[in-house]
DNA sequence: CCTTGACCTAGAGTTAACTATAGGGCTTAT
DNA sequence: ATAAGCCCTATAGTTAACTCTAGGTCAAGG
């Protein structure tokens, strides 16, 4: 059984038009085509595009994924850099949730503040609060 | 004292291209000039820069954020609004500390993977593993 | 048989967020 | 007093990642 590229669409939360351009820039070189040239997609292949996802989200742009999917294509011989790149891409997300924190801490603070400030119907309150008014 | 251009850029790691753009998309109406033109940052608006950079980093677009500015300009008949606005971005941060962790699980796992293969010298290691081979 | 609704490619268009250029104005050091 | 180095505006160009359109193929249902 394989699915078709609106069905991979659809598990994926991706267009077809995403899928297709994702296609054209080489990170589908695995996926199979029928006699009349429309895509098969199969179970293994799903999972390659989860892990193209998961390479998107720490921000990796995708020129650099393609390196990796040929990488991929070589075999053995690149290993060293396939791991190499994971473990940069692991320092990347550890710097993004490190980032998330701070942005965290300051919407936070930023919660309480309006929370305050509404309920005293002004802003004002927090005129004498040279800490924290930001 | 007040801040050149080139200065607050550099406090913030930003180009002076990409404040005169904020500038120009209306992200700081309360930058003051002086008799020739020149912005002069104070430190305030220093810190409200870091509060636009923290709403860029939870995936606000600038169109978004020039809104919040807007309300800031009009005063206590906005608190509600801007309030709201804190909420849904603390709900954004959340779903993307929550993508981010998911992410660093499978990287982690694909460190893991590339170690146990460079090791090996080939990928073969992980064939007959139905489990976390992707 | 013919229409509907998938699929396909090639290529044009869009959007956000910069990034750079051209042309010009102050201020300061040689 | 003139050149360097900062500042300014307006506007053009760039880049990434889609997003869409035009024009065409093919299989199934009425």
């Amino acid at each position: 059984m394989s699915y078709s590229i609106s069905e991979v669409a659809k598990k994926l939360n991706l267009t077809v038009y995403t899928l297709r351009y994702y296609d054209k820039e080489g990170l589908m070189p695995f996926v199979e085509r029928s006699s009349n040239g429309t895509r098969l997609f199969q179970e293994s292949d799903i999972e390659a595009l989860k892990v193209i996802e998961c390479l998107k989200s720490t921000g990796m742009p995708i020129k650099e994924i393609k390196k990796f999917i040929d990488w991929c294509s070589d075999g053995d011989s690149t290993l060293q850099q396939r791991y190499d790149m994971f473990l940069e891409r692991k320092a990347a997300v550890e710097a993004l949730l490190e980032e998330l924190n701070g942005t965290m801490e300051l919407i936070n603070h930023k919660c309480k503040y309006y929370k305050t400030a509404l309920e005293a119907g002004t802003e004002d309150i927090h005129k004498n609060n040279k800490i924290g008014n930001f």
